[in-house]
DNA sequence: GCCAACGTTGGC
DNA sequence: GCCAACGTTGGC
């Protein structure tokens, strides 16, 4: 099973949102960046991903789990663009900030910490080991 | 709100 | 195919 990363901006569609969709979950359409997309081809059913919050309070809020490959993004007629669908697990017994993340040296390679701005990435299982227990999860 | 970093677009 | 201009993201 894989690990992933996805960011919303938490004014925008946030890890309350996802809860409140419930086991139907969440299209994660609009994304329109190709390194993105391609990380989203690439998940399977049951892969888990955390949720992390952008700008106002940076910081892994939750975690959530792939229900649906990668289909086309039904808010675009360009086919070049998919999304997956998402729905919550379980949030964090405690977020974990992004200054805690760049803090870390063992999380010194995340691709959180080096190209901040791509919105759904891969994440190596040791860190998403180490963020869960940082999270007050077992991971 | 600012601005640096990055990705995309489009002219050539 | 290059690269300058532009738009967007996201940390601060």
């Amino acid at each position: 099973m894989a690990h992933w990363l996805m960011k919303s901006e938490a004014d925008v569609f946030s890890w309350d949102d996802l809860v409140a969709k419930g086991a139907a979950g969440e299209p994660w359409d609009g994304v329109r960046n190709y390194q993105a997309r391609n990380n989203m081809r690439a998940m399977a059913v049951g892969d888990r991903a955390f949720f992390y919050h952008s700008r106002q309070a940076p910081a892994v809020v939750g975690i959530c789990e792939v229900i649906a490959e990668a289909h086309p993004d039904p808010t675009t007629d360009d086919p070049r663009w998919e999304c997956v669908d998402i729905r919550a697990v379980t949030a964090l017994t405690r977020a974990v900030p992004l200054s805690e993340i760049r803090a870390e040296p063992a999380l010194a390679e995340m691709v959180l910490v080096n190209n901040s701005r791509l919105s759904v990435q891969p994440v190596r299982p040791d860190e998403w080991a180490l963020i869960c227990r940082m999270g007050g999860l077992e991971g």
